[in-house]
DNA sequence: TGTACATCAGTGAACGCGCGTTCACTGATGTAC
DNA sequence: TGTACATCAGTGAACGCGCGTTCACTGATGTAC
């Protein structure tokens, strides 16, 4: 976008921006190599300049989705305040919020099938957007009597994975399924649910 | 299977199980009809004698699916059966059992990015079936004192969406991902927690 | 039991298409002098 | 400031491939007489 003509300024981050909104649209699979080239105004060879093919530029939109995954989660995080609580739901949110902001990037983190271990890059940044949820259980965990505190990584997986199922189930367009509660809501209550479960919010509202 | 030579006898279910072992092995999207076709040992054409291409084809998996589905919740809801604790518990075990055990039915049901209303058998099939979870949610819904009780089918899709998170992260063989908890047992506890949440279950295990 | 015939499930060849990938090339850009 | 030149990002034509779908056909099966 920065130059025009022959040389086009910033073909690499084009062809990654066209990609993700290809995948929005059509999904992780309806989307080919040629259409992001078609979609950034470039003949499709010009594409093996920035990329080892598709499977590659996949991963690159993967890679950069668990960076700001990552980031998000982190500010939401935001260090454990004002308390562990607090701060892990509010983590929790985040999650649902990046898969409503960017479905682009969520569908070719989560619904690509891309391979983690594609590049060390990209095995590193979903590492570390992991890191952070887990890092978030953990310290509501030592909230928790020891005697009866499951471990954080399973509750962390238990948040992670309802949220998932959310996004998955009621957070797309999908046709035929009417989801009767907004997603935000499905997902607030759900935790909440969850963690006076684990003994960590007033049993009475 | 039936019959050998120029007349299959049962081609119709020979492409579903062809089809179903294909979207296993490869993801919804990875099979195509031609494939299907082959492994049948038919010309792709053949197929269009029983379906109206592809899309159909993966229709009809997802119904049959479906139908399978519904059967297995509701036997293990079992009319609510010995309590409607158990029951439900029993429901939510049986989702992960039918997603382990059948899951080329599974990814036509809920990855293929089928339309719901591809056909009314369809539509009918994935109804029951969502039924089923509801039904179960609101027989327990019965014992939460009613000026705190939520509504019943935004629990049926707490549980349907965890479930169908762990099945989605952590209960493939996905690369890169090594699931520290075995998915069953995930699902157990986290709708143990979530129960316990709801009041349902003593708070100390 | 044997024959004629209708049915229709599957064949095989053909189609147009878009895909991912390769290759020798061209021409815009930036640098050295 | 002007010129020669190296760099390298993008071109465009070509490839082989497998796809979904169509069509006129063929030959196995089952039925009527």
């Amino acid at each position: 976008m920065a130059k025009q003509g022959y040389h086009h300024g910033n073909l690499r981050q084009a062809l990654v921006d066209a990609a993700l909104r290809l995948i929005e649209e059509q999904g992780p699979q309806g989307f080919s190599l040629s259409d992001a080239a078609r979609a950034a105004g470039v003949t499709p060879a010009a594409v093996y300049r920035h990329f080892n093919g598709r499977d590659d530029l996949i991963a690159e939109c993967a890679r950069q989705g668990f960076e700001i995954f990552g980031d998000l989660l982190e500010h939401a995080y935001a260090g454990g305040k004002p308390t562990a609580l607090k701060a892990f739901e509010a983590t929790g949110r985040a999650y649902l919020a990046f898969a409503r902001k960017f479905p682009g990037y969520y569908m070719s983190m989560f619904e690509s099938g891309v391979n983690y271990n594609a590049s060390p890059e990209l095995a590193r940044a979903s590492e570390r957007a992991r890191a952070v949820l887990t890092r978030a259980a953990e310290a509501l965990s030592q909230h928790i009597p020891e005697n009866r505190r499951p471990p954080a990584s399973m509750f962390a997986n238990h948040i992670w994975a309802m949220s998932h199922g959310i996004v998955e189930l009621f957070a797309r367009g999908k046709p035929g399924v009417n989801a009767p509660f907004p997603p935000e809501d499905l997902l607030e209550a759900g935790i909440g649910i969850y963690l006076r479960g684990l003994g960590l919010v007033p049993p009475d509202n």
